[in-house]
DNA sequence: ACAGAATACTTAACAGTGTTAAGTATATTT
DNA sequence: AAATATACTTAACACTGTTAAGTATTCTGT
């Protein structure tokens, strides 16, 4: 038993080894110089190795999303000192935004690149966890701001769907360098939080409009 | 004069020939399989040739990406119709989000891939004249919005930029397949519309409201 | 009409990719 | 000591974008 634990303790070391090297890579040279062969000239083995450890790039991928998606929970922390919902979903899609800002690569892989999503298509069984839990915390907050009337009524699933979309719509056009030949480089950082900014005043409903309606 | 006339106009056949080709590809078997054998295949020709035409794959990912633009221009053309600007506004982001139902491959390049911007990024001259293009037409609208007070006043790049972010994050995390294991199947595309018809009523001004105020 | 040059294209190769079947030591078990 | 399981490697396949060099063919100027 104890012998089995210790080698099940190495395999794991490996994978995490594995896992290590390819976060390396792709952050420090992008996505594009992530093969399998510079990984495993880091680790120093052999190619094949890597796939007794994953299925194949796809789940590798996957794995490194995951990772991904803790990192952008852990920002979330932030979020439960603030009393405001509305404020908490402005300071959700503020964290949102930065983390885009500084992982760049992690998000294009999170919400952009396909091998992700075709490995969980691959899992019949069949949920996307990181996923699901990200945006449960959005309609929960959102079912807050409704419940303290601080924004419309309205369908949750729509409503988290259109805020998802703003930031996320947001970030990727500026991971995938949409903004860079249109929007002067010095102020686009800026122009996003003030996007954000606009879209939660734009569906805020102040208490002197509830008053007078 | 007349030969080379005539010399020119097949040089440019042959090019169209190729992106023809290339768009067959990448519409019916994807973009993972567009590649410069797999289109010097279909048109017979050597595989080099296509080098003769493009300087290299993003070049011709790229000129392909401008096709797609002018196609998606097309669309708009029952926007001059209407006279309300924000229902003007709606019908643009409906069409945006019909043209990336439509043609998620051509949306994928338009706005996700990595290729054609690396592409702009080596042309020195230096704008990007079809989203240029996109974006001022967008603004337009928003500033006939303003100017008539069916949305609240505010700098124009920041609405554009949310209202674009918002349209574009929706069809980009469609397209990008991220929805697939969070909304239900059936519902997807009907959510997409309601969160595009949310975000419009919720930066409509009322004449109610605005007598109130 | 003929030499020279330009045009349009091809062949062969380089360096890289993900992936797999088969082989090899080493360590463990019987 | 023999059999087996573990952990890893070698070599290869079928792809990818890209380039240098070569080959016909056609056009041009004398």
């Amino acid at each position: 038993m104890v012998t089995k634990t210790r080698k099940t303790n190495r395999k794991e070391e490996l994978r995490d080894l594995i896992l290590d090297a390819a976060l390396k890579v792709f952050v420090e040279e992008g996505l594009e110089h992530l093969s399998i062969r510079r990984i495993a000239e880091i680790i120093g083995y052999s190619p094949t190795t890597i796939y007794l450890y994953f299925n194949d790039k796809n789940h590798l991928l996957f794995e490194l999303c995951e990772l991904g998606f803790l990192r952008m929970a852990e920002m979330n922390n932030n979020l439960s000192a603030i009393q405001n919902p509305l404020e908490r979903l402005h300071r959700m899609g503020e964290n949102y935004i930065k983390f885009g800002l500084e992982h760049p690569a992690y998000y294009d892989l999170m919400f952009n690149q396909a091998g992700p999503m075709e490995r969980l298509a691959t899992m019949d069984n069949s949920e996307w966890d990181s996923g699901d839990k990200a945006l449960a915390q959005l309609k929960e907050i959102i079912v807050e701001c409704i419940e303290q009337g601080i924004i419309r009524k309205g369908d949750i699933d729509v409503i988290a769907m259109a805020v998802w979309g703003t930031v996320h719509g947001l970030i990727s056009l500026r991971v995938c360098k949409r903004f860079d030949k249109l929007v002067d480089a010095s102020e686009v950082v800026q122009t996003m939080h003030r996007s954000l900014e606009w879209l939660i005043q734009s569906i805020y409903i102040s208490e002197k409009r509830k008053k007078q309606s």
